[in-house]
DNA sequence: GTAAGGTTTGACATGGGTGTCAAGGTCAAG
DNA sequence: CTTGACCTTGACACCCATGTCAAACCTTAC
């Protein structure tokens, strides 16, 4: 499919998709006038990046962990990415906690201890 | 106070304080040589700027708020900042909702849907 | 005097995914 | 042929709090 048609599946700008491509994160070929051909898969390859930065990664850790997924988008091998995103998992509990414990001291500012 | 000392005390580098402090955003006066002389009630002053940064008002937000702030810590009076700091914390829910949703999907990905 | 360590201002760099504009190729429809 | 919609690459802007470096002043200790 075309860059537009993913872009519209997939919510991603055209310009964002060019950057991964660039990168080599999706599954796309060259047709004969240079236009830039996704596979199917490519839409859930997206969705998979946005996963990855959403958790805090950046495009280069997402390059070396995006292939670890299996065609059921599970992680079964690649032991250090495994690790590298279960790490990624804890951050994102302190950050969750951290959230949480600001958004306390907020509320608590504000004398608004219960719910906004 | 001189500013190497409020640094040590708070946490925050003296880059970030003359930053700060160039905004108008901290207690000081200058001394005879030119030197920041901040007050005792800066140490507070720079927790709260923290506080704020934290929940993701920039510094121009923050200036607009910090006046806003008893003594106490406590944000009584001014009604047009306490809206935005609802809203504010309204945004740190989603935040924190999303955090969490994400975080779901990533341990699904790992088969490890319990605690890491 | 001079060395050391604090301070001042100013200017520039940084990150990093994305917006945006420019200049141009491709192709189907009228 | 022309128009318009789509595609290409490349370059630059941005956010914006903070790091970093430079040049210079103040103070104290030796």
């Amino acid at each position: 499919m075309l860059i537009n048609q993913l872009a519209h599946r997939t919510g991603v700008s055209t310009r964002a998709l060019r950057h991964y491509d660039g990168l080599g994160l999706l599954s796309s070929r060259r047709l004969g006038n240079g236009y830039r051909d996704f596979a199917e898969s490519a839409v859930e390859e997206v969705r998979r990046i946005r996963l990855l930065l959403d958790i805090g990664l950046g495009l280069q850790a997402v390059a070396q962990v995006l292939p670890c997924f299996d065609q059921d988008g599970a992680l079964t091998a690649c032991p250090t990415a495994r690790e590298r995103l279960r790490g990624q998992i804890r951050d994102l509990d302190s950050s969750i906690a951290e959230l949480q414990r600001t958004r306390g001291l907020l509320a608590g500012a504000l004398d608004d201890l219960v719910d906004i």
